[in-house]
DNA sequence: TAATGTGAATCGTTTCACAGCG
DNA sequence: CGCTGTGAAACGATTCACATTA
């Protein structure tokens, strides 16, 4: 009965499927119960039929005359796509973006733990004042492990990511958000992200050339 | 002569360019002359097949013995896309995620000056030690207007994204960087990129569900 | 009737395979 | 010969059109 989301949803379908649920939150607090497919295209800026066909690869929920029931289209999405699970999750480099991260609301609020920050700085780890619980960046695979971390955020300097990323690694972690301009290298069975700020602005500067 | 790049270079494309792009200056700093797109994919993690036709539709650049020329190749990306030049920024809500960002060197290195920061509260704006001028954010429509920024990043909380954006549009601005979960409307010739934290490590999430 | 769910058509990207050049 | 550049094939996602159902 628990449907293992067999991994044939699509990347993209995935994506606005996030999305969506995260509105449906917000509808839900806002005491809303019914939604159609255009209604909640209209507001994220996605078109109703991918909508309906990214919500029917986890199969049907919808009322076939009055669009979808805001609970229960809430609940199926994270069901099927393990939004439940919460996670256990650390912050490498505690700069002014990592010591953001660090802090960031956010992301507890939407079932993630920031369990352990890391520097290679001692001196930084001494005057930052943080509830979470900080290291020297020599005990990370030591600490990943110990605790059960299972994502880790890289907010190092371009030439310290790939070292960071080998001690995530050799920990045991399972996914990676790099926030750092490097490329990182990863087996195959830990899955990396990158946010990478200059290259959305150089997206933006190419896209916006035409001025 | 100056090759209009018409828009038809399709986003996957670019942004792989782009990464090339960063790389290439890297490669070229460390006084490596030439290199071929294998060893650029094996690098970026790209397939060299794509890499080629990523750069063909830009022209031809390569020898087709050995490689490209990195100085060259590096050029030719660079004047294609417009990447010379220089974009004026500004950040929105100097929290800690914004104050980050507004002294985030990697975007001036980039030919990116924030010129501006942006609060509603004055008292942050006074307390904040930095060399960017900074306006409460009643001014915002105004101060981009007179300076001339195109790019706005913004670093509120959701509920006031979309007002930010508004007031962001009003004074002409002409992409915007988005930071908070918030969807944000925009007229279609101002162009909205999401980075979306929380988005991210719910998609490592859903594909880690198989632990 | 209003909106879902879904095969079929369409569109865009990636991958393949190879011709062409240094 | 090695590697680029590029049509053609394969693949995947989006959009369309409509049968289906409360």
């Amino acid at each position: 009965m628990p449907n293992q989301a067999k991994s044939k949803v699509p990347p993209p379908s995935l994506a606005r499927l996030l999305s969506v649920f995260r509105l449906l939150e917000q509808l839900e607090r806002e005491g809303l119960k019914s939604i159609s497919s255009s209604e909640l295209g209209k507001i994220l800026g996605f078109k109703p039929d991918s909508i309906r066909k990214d919500v029917s690869y986890l199969g049907e929920v919808g009322n076939f005359g009055g669009g979808y029931e805001v609970s229960k289209l809430k609940a199926h999405i994270c069901a099927n796509l393990g939004l439940d699970v919460k996670r256990k999750a650390c912050v490498v480099g505690l700069g002014r973006l990592g010591s953001a991260i660090l802090n960031y609301d956010d992301l507890r609020e939407n079932g993630y733990s920031i369990i352990a920050g890391f520097d290679s700085s001692i001196n930084k780890l001494e005057t930052i004042t943080t509830s979470v619980e900080l290291f020297p960046a020599h005990e990370i695979s030591d600490v990943v492990r110990k605790k059960g971390i299972e994502i880790g955020l890289i907010a190092v300097p371009a030439r310290a990511a790939q070292e960071t990323a080998k001690k995530l690694i050799d920990g045991g972690i399972r996914g990676i958000i790099n926030f750092s301009p490097a490329v990182i290298k990863a087996r195959a069975d830990v899955m990396v992200r990158n946010i990478d700020l200059v290259g959305e602005c150089m997206i933006l500067s190419t896209t916006l050339l035409s001025t």
